[in-house]
DNA sequence: ATAGGTGCAAATGTTTTGCTGTCAA
DNA sequence: TTGACAGCAAAACATTTGCACCTAT
C-alpha cells in the first residue's frame, strides 16, 4: 500500500495551515503567500504551493479549481457544496445541514462514483439586495 | 442590452465545431488542433482557443475544467452530469434522461442559482471490469 | 471595401521544479 | 546527524494577445 512518506511540521506549514482554517473564504495560493509574509516576510510562494500540495494529500484540505483561474483552496475536508458568485466573485459554502445529491442519480453514473462535487453559479444574496 | 458583434463563419471556425461534434469524448483545445491540422494544415492554436471561446459565448458549446489540468470542450451545450474516470481518464456523460438535481437543494444555496455543474469521479464500468 | 478573422510568435499568469543551504526530529 | 524542507529563480504549461496580412460578407 502506499505508504506515507514521514512529513516534517514546519513553521512554514503550520502557517499556512493555520491562515486557510481561519478564513471562512475560499483563498488563493497567492492570497495565502500575502498574508503568510505578513508573519514569515522571505517564505516563498513555491513554499506555499508545495505545502498546499502536501496537505491536499493529507486530505487536510480541499483545492477547488474554476475555470483556468487560480486554485482556491478550503480548510474544511469535508464534501460540501459550493456557490460562486458571478457578481462578487466570492465562493460560499452551502449550509453543511443541506441533503447530499440523491443516491438515484449517483447510482445512474457510468462507474462507481467515489466522491461528488456540486458547484453552483448565480448571484449571491448579499449582491442581490 | 449586450448586442452581439457580428461574427462570421470561417472555415476554421466551421472545422473547429465539426471536430467537437463529431466525437463523444470531451477534448482538449490541444486534440482539436491536432485533429483540425489533418484538413487545416497551417491552423494555429491561437485560433482554434479563440474560436473555442466565441462559440462558447454564442452558447453552442460548453467548456469544462479540471483542475489545473487543460480545460475540455463539449459540443453538447445541454446542461448534463459527467463522470470523471480516476484510471482511464475518460470524462464521460451521465445519461441524459437522469433527474437533475433536486430543487430542495438548489434552494438552499447561499443566493440565486442561475446553473450548476455536478461532476463525479471515480472509476468507469469499462475499468471496473 | 472593410471589419473581423487568421497565423505567427511573443507575452501572460499560474504552478512546478532544480539546486543549494537549512532545520526539525 | 541527516534527510526532508525552505528560498530562490528558472522552467513548464496552458492560454491569451499584438500585429500585419487575409477573407467572408
Amino acid at each position: 500500500m502506499a505508504e506515507q512518506k514521514q512529513k516534517r511540521m514546519t513553521r512554514q506549514k503550520k502557517l499556512i495551515y493555520e491562515i486557510l482554517c481561519s478564513t471562512k473564504s475560499h483563498p488563493t495560493a497567492d492570497w495565502i503567500y500575502e498574508q503568510a509574509r505578513k508573519q514569515i516576510p522571505d517564505i516563498s510562494l513555491g513554499t506555499v504551493y508545495r505545502n498546499l500540495q502536501v496537505m491536499r494529500e493529507e486530505g487536510r484540505i480541499l483545492e477547488l479549481s474554476y475555470g483556468k483561474n487560480q486554485s482556491r483552496f478550503d480548510g474544511n475536508p469535508k464534501p460540501h457544496y459550493h456557490f460562486v458568485c458571478e457578481k462578487c466573485g466570492r465562493v460560499l459554502d452551502f449550509d453543511p445541514d443541506v441533503p447530499l445529491v440523491s443516491e438515484d442519480i449517483l447510482a445512474a453514473a457510468p462507474g462507481m462514483v467515489k466522491y461528488h462535487r456540486l458547484e453552483c453559479y448565480g448571484i449571491c444574496h448579499d449582491c442581490l439586495q
